[in-house]
DNA sequence: TATGAATGAGCATTCATTCAT
DNA sequence: AATGAATGAATGCTCATTCAT
C-alpha cells in the first residue's frame, strides 16, 4: 500500500516535473539560438510538448520563465566553482583549476552557455546583476581576495580581475560554439594560464 | 554652370546624408539602450526627425540599417587601431597604445560601444563574423603573427590571442558602462598591461 | 437502517447542496462586483472553497450557473411580492407596501440586486424575458390589471405601468448602492408614494 | 491651386474622419448587441472596413475607444435637452418637452440607447460618474432645483427626482427596444405625463 | 523625395472546459 | 464525487512594412 502510494505521488510529482523542466529546457534551446524576442511562447510550448496555456500555471509570465532558467543554469555554474576550488591548494593551482572547469562547462553546454550570454547583454541581466540579490560573485571575490592578500595577484579592483580572468574564456568559448576555434583539453589549459599570467602579480 | 549644379547636389546630398545621418545615428542611441526589439522603427524615424517611410527610403529593412551602423560603427573601431599603430615602435609599445587607445574609445562612445556589444550577442553578429566580407581582424591578425614571428607573443591561435587581449577589455568596458567600476586613465592602463602579461611570451 | 439511510442521504444531500450553494453564492458575489466577464471560474472556485472542476458537477457550463443564480434570486423577488400582497386591502396600501418592501429588499441584498442587474443588461436576461417560460411578471401584472379595473390605476399598458414603477426604485437603488444618495425608510416611503402618483388614475 | 489643395486636404481629411467615425460606429452598433466583451477589436475592424491596428492609430486601447463613444454619444443627449428647454415656459410645460424628446431619441437611435445602458452598467459607467468630470447632470439638476424653488416640483434629493424621471423612460424604451411594447408619441407622452404626477407637487 | 496613415501577421496572455487520477 | 493540471482557441495589442499623396 506504501508503495503503491509513494509510486503514485512519484509518478504524478515527476510529471509534474516533467513538465516544468520540459518548458525550461525548450525554452533555453530556443533562446540560445534565436534570443529573447526570436522565440515566441507557442514555439517554447511546441518544443516542449505542451500546451501554451501550460507555461502558465507554472511561470506568471515570459518574465519569470527566463528568470528561472537563468537561476538554474547559474546554479549549475556556482556549482562547478565550489567543486574545483580547494583551500589547501595555492592560489595558483586554484586558479587553474577553477577556470579549466569553468570553460570546458561552458563548451560542454552550450544552449546554457548562449542563453547567459542573452541574458547578461539585456535588460534583464543588468537589472540582476544591479539587484540586491545578485550574490553571485561572490565567491571569486573571495577567492581573489585571498589571492591579493597573499600578493600572488594584483591588486586590482575585483571587477577588473573578473574581466582578465572571465573575458577571456567567454570571448573563446564564443568563438568555439560558433565554429571559429575548436577548443581541446590542452587549448583550453593554455588559455587559462595565459590568464593567470594577466592577474598573477 | 559647374558651380551651380555642384552647390545643387552638395545642398541634395548634404540633406539626403542629414537625413541618413540623423536616422543611423537615432537607430543606434535607441538600439544601444533598449536593444533592437525594443526599438520600433516608428520611434527611430520620431527621434530622427523624419517619417518612417523614409527610413525605407534609404535602407531596405530594418536589418539593412543595422548592418549599415554595424559598418559605420566598426569603421570608427579600425581606424583607432590605424592612427595608433606604429611599424616603428616594439610589438609591446604598440599592443598598448593599441588597447589602450581602443578601451578610451570604448568608454568615450557608450552608444557605439553597447550598439556593438548588442550586435555581436545576436544572429546578426554571428552571420557577420561568419561572412566571408568580414574582414575586420585582418590588421589585428598581422600585428599578432608579427608579435608571434618575434617570439614575444606566445604562440597560440589569432582567437585565443584576440580574446586574452579584447576580452578583458570588453568585459571592464561593459561594468563600466552600467556603472560597476569607474575606469580612469591609469585603470586602463593598467588592464592593457595585465592583458598584455596574458599574451606575451 | 431507514433512519440511517435518511442520515446519510442528508449528510450526502447536505455536502452536495453545501458545494452547490457555495459555488452559487461566491459566484453570484463575484459577478456582482466584477461583472459575468470579470470573474473566472477559477476565482469562483477558490473563493466557493471548490476545485473548478466541481463547477461542471453542478452546472454544465456557467451560463447555466448564471440561470441558476437568476432563478434562485428572482424566487426571493417574488416571494416579497406575496409576501406584502394582502388581497384584501385597497389598491394603494398594496402598492405602497409591495414597493416599499421591494426597495427595502433591494438595499438589504446589493449583491443580489447588482447581480440581477448585471443578468437584466446581459445577452442573458433578453433572453430570459423572451423565453416562454418567463412568468415572473404573472403576479404584478395581476395586481396592476385589478387597479385597472377598479379605476384606480391609469389605463396603460402593463409595460408602462411596471416601467412607472420599477424604474425609479431600480433607479435609485443603484445611486444608493454606488453611494451616490442614502436611502433611509422616510426616503424609501417617499419615492414609492411618488411613484404611486404617477400610476394612480 | 488653392482650390485644388483645399479639395485634396479636405479629402485628405474627410477619409481621415471617415476612419475614426467608421470604427466609433462599428463599435458602438456592436457593443450595443453584444455588450463590451462580446466584441472583440477584430470584429470591430472587420465591420468598419479597416485593419486591426488601424484602431490603436486613433484610441489608444479598447478603454479609450469607449470612453469616445460615450462622449459622442452623451453630447447627443444633452443637446436635447438644450434643445427643449425654453427658460421662458413653465415648468411643467418644459417638463413635458424635454422627457418626451429625450424618450424619442432613445426610440430614434436605439443602438446609442442600448451602448449607453451598457455603458452605466459596468465599471466604466460608475468610474465616469463618481469622476470628477462628470458634469452631465447638471443642466437637469438646475431645472429640478428651480422647479423646487417655484414649489411645484417635490421636495425630494436630486437623485430622486431623476429617478421618477429617467426610471420609467429608460426602463420602458429598453423594453420597446426589445420588442416588448410598442412606443407611439401618444403613449410617450402618457408616459411622460405620468412621471410628471410623481416629480411634481 | 518625404510622409505617415493603414495594414495584418504575430505575440503574450487568459480562461472556459476537459479528464486522468 | 472531487480535484486541479492541462489545453488551445480567442483576445487585445504591437510594429515592420507598404503605398497613396
Amino acid at each position: 500500500m506504501i508503495v503503491h502510494s509513494e509510486e503514485l505521488r512519484d509518478q504524478v510529482m515527476s510529471k509534474t516535473s516533467d513538465k516544468k523542466t520540459a518548458i525550461m529546457q525548450a525554452a533555453m534551446e530556443l533562446i540560445a539560438e534565436q534570443g529573447f524576442h526570436g522565440t515566441p511562447t507557442s514555439q517554447i510550448a511546441k518544443k516542449a510538448g505542451t500546451g501554451v496555456g501550460t507555461i502558465y500555471r507554472y511561470f506568471k509570465d515570459k518574465d519569470e520563465l527566463i528568470e528561472a532558467i537563468h537561476e538554474k543554469v547559474h546554479g549549475i555554474f556556482l556549482n562547478t566553482f565550489a567543486e574545483n576550488y580547494d583551500p589547501q591548494l595555492p592560489v595558483r593551482k586554484n586558479y587553474l583549476r577553477i577556470f579549466s572547469a569553468l570553460t570546458r562547462l561552458f563548451i560542454a553546454n552550450p544552449c546554457e552557455t548562449r542563453f547567459m550570454e542573452q541574458y547578461y547583454n539585456s535588460p534583464y541581466g543588468i537589472a540582476k546583476k544591479r539587484s540586491e540579490e545578485y550574490q553571485c560573485e561572490k565567491p571569486l571575490f573571495g577567492f581573489f581576495e585571498q589571492g591579493k592578500q597573499q600578493q600572488v595577484i594584483k591588486d586590482l579592483p575585483m571587477e577588473v580581475l573578473m574581466s582578465l580572468s572571465f573575458g577571456p574564456i567567454i570571448f573563446v568559448t564564443r568563438d568555439h560554439l560558433n565554429g571559429f576555434v575548436h577548443l581541446n583539453d590542452a587549448l583550453v589549459s593554455a588559455i587559462v594560464e595565459a590568464s593567470w599570467d594577466a592577474v598573477k602579480r
